[in-house]
DNA sequence: TTTTGTGAACCTATTCACAGCG
DNA sequence: CGCTGTGAATAGGTTCACAAAA
């Protein structure tokens, strides 16, 4: 069956509020519970469970430790994702000194760059390697997510590189709609179409 | 009439595209070369517009730099939006080092923090200032978008803050749900979020 | 002829509402 | 009785298809 995307996304923020209600000693909630934590319909949230599987108990609701599990399952969170980052500019830098990609179950496992005075450098504790070794090194680390971080003007062609490298999802930076194949997943993090819808929704009257 | 919100993120790439169109000299197009740009419908490109008014020529296509300002105008960009950052921690330093934001043609005119380690000391030129004083700095300095790169615990109480103050437009980058005010839009930037979700299509099949 | 602007048709996603089970 | 799971109904967004204008 085909899933919405937007399901996929709130499965993220359910399992998020079910880690922070695990921790917090948590064992069971509803629907209801979940949909008002994220102010959405307690409908939204079954229908998309539904999609997946019956994870509840008709007049009890969710064991939380076991719902969080079940989807941790369905995103593929319990392999430990192993990531790239190519592009080791400010940005790139500033990702990679982000702590939490291990809480989140992420590594980065390989980094790279075109650049000569970046290649073979450290860059908090890890080597930066060639672009050009890009696909062996993929499959060799069985990298499966790439985060591009690289300039504007190359993102096409480095997000080209990366979907023949056989990677299916690519996380992307860069202002550029990149041109991918089917089958490859990207999603785009940019800052200026934020700023400007927001700019938009600030001059909306009420 | 009621503008979907996704209407008005893809205005903002269309902004963009047109944007380095007019800078390649182009003078024209049609919705169809817009659209092949990004990959949509040209009917998609022509009734986004159209919520709006009545841009193109008949037979002719749109005038690149006059769409460009139309555009502009509707997303409130000629302006010149003020912004604030909230939050000098890693996030809050990296984003005051992006010298994006005049080219996107917003302005950073205040910082603020609720640390005394950071009141009163300088950040890539400006002062932190205390969150108490933020009521009083909107009103003085207009300002249009808050950036909210605070911890997760503070997120929501900084959020209902914010939103006390007449702003209308949040930028979270706090892995966490704002519950806000009807009339008060909040776009979330949120790379756990997108991990999660890329982790799932990087194990989807084809 | 070309390409816009737009109602109608279509498709997708959300919400309703209720049967079914604990 | 309470809450899930899910078809049916509704709402929302996209694409079609064509009249109208240059």
């Amino acid at each position: 069956m085909k899933i919405p995307e937007k399901t996929v996304r709130r499965l993220s923020l359910y399992y998020r509020c079910l880690y922070f209600l695990s921790q917090q000693g948590a064992y069971n909630l509803s629907s209801k519970s979940l949909a008002d934590l994220l102010e959405l319909e307690p409908a939204q949230v079954r229908k998309d469970l539904s999609y997946f599987g019956q994870f509840g108990k008709k007049g009890k609701g969710y064991d939380v430790l076991e719902l969080k599990n079940e989807i941790a399952k369905i995103l593929g969170l319990e392999k430990g994702r192993k990531v790239a980052i190519i592009g080791i500019g400010n940005l790139g830098n500033a990702l990679l000194s982000f702590k939490g990609f291990e809480v989140l179950g992420f590594q980065v496992v390989a980094i790279f760059d075109n650049s000569p005075n970046k290649i073979g450098k450290k860059y908090h504790g890890k080597i930066c390697q060639d672009i050009s070794a890009f696909p062996a090194i993929v499959r060799r680390e069985k990298i499966d997510i790439a985060i591009l971080t690289v300039p504007t003007e190359s993102a096409q062609e480095v997000a080209r590189l990366v979907s023949n490298s056989g990677i299916k999802a690519i996380l992307n930076f860069a202002p550029a709609h990149l041109n991918v194949p089917k089958g490859v997943a990207v999603s785009n993090i940019d800052l200026a179409v934020e700023l400007k819808s927001l700019s938009y929704f600030a001059g909306q009257k009420q």
